[in-house]
DNA sequence: GTTGACATACGATGCTCGTCGTATTATGAT
DNA sequence: ATCATAATACGACGAGCATCGTATGTCAAC
């Protein structure tokens, strides 16, 4: 059915999702050109993976051209939602101010980032009052 | 070495960390009825993945009595943290704001939690001034 | 000293992940 | 029509993961 949730990508499907979250639907060719740049990777490997991910819904595949056009099956938000959740869950015990700590605590966070912490904790409780 | 640095725990080594880390060091069998009570799970299975742990440098092992007593190598503030700024890096851009909007998006933020949230920031802009 | 309870050791299995090589097919230019 | 190019399809492989069964060792109690 087309209304399944895909489950959690992979890591190198996440990598892959993050190219087409920035640069909207692609060809192989595309998002392979992407990823070659930061990491030596076979154009078929990216072929097999995008093949794969289509599979298990994690992407959506128009195949009207010959070089069949790919796009997430979730937008990034969502997707991130997962991911988060998932997190807080298995390793935070559901504690949001403990990832929000290990977050922190795994790289200087500047003054203007904490500022913008602050200013979505306001927006988020203005919306859900 | 034992400097050394232990990977990323995989999803069924972290929930016997999360086992270790509330009850503290414990035995096979500890670590067994604890899981066993939330999922069917087989003593050797558990017994398994705590050698391979112990291995990995995820946990140490005391032999000292019959029956084994592992610990975690790291506190679970560290391991927090590494899985922290993993997730943020692959997944968010590096952006704390995403990973914060993401994990109160995954569920009901209590007002409480939300103070608490405040409290912390507040402690760590203070800390690193 | 035999037995039963309980512990570790270890091999094997089925599955997924990431990767790649090769085969095949479509398209446009000559 | 032929051919070079560029695309997909697909099988296979090595490694890791999660699980379990069986073998082996230890020890106390009878």
């Amino acid at each position: 059915m087309s209304t399944e949730n895909p489950p959690r990508p992979t890591d190198a499907e996440l990598e892959i999702l993050t190219v087409l979250w920035s640069r909207g639907p692609a060809t192989v060719r595309e998002v392979h050109e992407t990823i070659a740049q930061r990491r030596p990777t076979q154009y078929t490997t990216v072929l097999k993976q995008l093949q794969v991910m289509a599979e298990k819904g994690l992407v959506l595949r128009d195949e009207d051209q010959r070089a069949h056009i790919y796009k997430a099956a979730r937008p990034r938000e969502w997707t991130q939602k997962q991911l988060a959740g998932d997190m807080l869950q298995r390793a935070f015990n559901g504690s949001a101010k403990s990832l929000m700590m290990g977050a922190l605590a795994s790289r200087k966070a500047s003054k203007q980032e904490l500022a913008e912490l602050r200013a979505m904790l306001d927006e988020y409780e203005r919306k859900s009052r």
